[in-house]
DNA sequence: AAGAGTCTTGGTCAAATGACCAACTTGTGT
DNA sequence: ACACAAGTTGGTCATTTGACCAAGACTCTT
């Protein structure tokens, strides 16, 4: 049967990305892909001009899923405390549902960051994360009526610091339930960090923050 | 001139962490070692059963140096948002001062939780570093005569988190700043979560919480 | 049906790597 | 001085790995 080098392209990232998950990123050879696409070793060669190229590409697409499921996951609602809480619960659950995947990421960022050819991932996935992170805390305050006591772009580093911690503890510990009791608990403190806004009067209330 | 084992073996570690430092875990072979320390090849094996001895011995010494360090840098004082900021910034001017080995700690870190024999050495550091915050928080709440309003251990891990991510976003960001200025906003939050302790009548005050 | 372009396949190569070893040297205690 | 333990050294081996290639097979167009 013959197939496109196109499809078998797919079909090799795909493969690529079962082995990382399952045997870890240094494991994932070249002969380990193809054994697990059921494919001859000449394939992989024919297909991509070496095994960097795969492996840039399929982090490429890695970093868009991520990126699409995080953004699906953050939904705004009507109470702010509410929408950060619902949201974030919402998503954590989505993170742990795969540890293997988070373990991958972590090893492929790590790559990353060794070769200067491939740095500008991640730091683009960050941006990414700190500018969708922003977005929906600017839909939250403008939802709710309120207004951030601090600037959105450092609520949204800190926002993002506390996801990014929680992974990295429960990937080592494993505590799933206490990562969620984090990110709760950071919700109710975050949620305290806005005043209703006074849109007939710009002047704002005064209120004493300490 | 003839040197015993263990300095031999003492040199390689250091050696070896050079390397890694500077090359990346991955191309830390037994001869970048050996080649790093002055060495002949056969001295690697005379000293080390196997290269896997000497990273598990690495990574232990690793870990001690890094708990230290942070709890050197936890250091109470009067007031509780104070002590909290004084101490995060001078632990992340600490952290940041280099970045290759929080490089390095990160693919240690990723390699140990691949090998079923290696996994309990981040468990054992993460224990320990929400063990240090704990005493940490509570020290700072005794001196400051105040109450935290959540437990301990929850505000540790919220604490650890915060400082995980944002070491880990600087890692890809190169954003010092942001990350000091995300450890200062969280420090003053976590600030307002304590009450001054009434100990003459055993009472607490009801404080609304919202 | 002829031919060109695309795909398929197993074999092969050079480099790198962890591990091992046998022969040799040095120091030390008796 | 002798012997025994400890340290030193360069060479060698089997395996793994990414890369390459030449010869053949299939398919579609003309």
């Amino acid at each position: 049967m013959r197939v496109s080098a196109a499809d078998r392209r797919e079909q090799l990232i795909a493969a690529a990305w079962r082995v990382m998950t399952r045997e870890g990123v240094a494991a994932t050879t070249t002969r380990r892909i193809v054994d697990e696409a059921g494919m001859p070793l000449g394939a992989f060669h024919y297909c991509f001009r070496s095994k960097d190229e795969l492996v840039q590409e399929l982090i490429r697409r890695n970093v868009a899923e991520e990126l699409a499921a995080a953004r699906a996951g953050l939904v705004p609602g009507a109470d702010v405390r509410q929408a950060l809480q619902g949201s974030l619960s919402a998503l954590w659950a989505k993170l742990c549902a795969d540890r293997d995947r988070q373990l991958v990421i972590n090893e492929l960022t790590a790559l990353s960051l060794r070769d200067p050819t491939m740095t500008a991932l991640p730091e683009w996935k960050y941006e990414q994360y700190l500018a969708g992170v922003a977005e929906f805390l600017t839909a939250i305050a403008e939802g709710s009526t309120v207004t951030w006591d601090l600037p959105v772009p450092v609520a949204a580093r800190l926002l993002l610091a506390v996801l990014v911690g929680s992974v990295d503890i429960w990937m080592v510990t494993g505590d799933r339930a206490a990562g969620l009791r984090t990110l709760e608990v950071f919700s109710g403190q975050l949620a305290l960090m806005c005043q209703a806004t006074d849109e007939s009067a710009p002047e704002q209330m005064k209120v004493e923050t300490r």
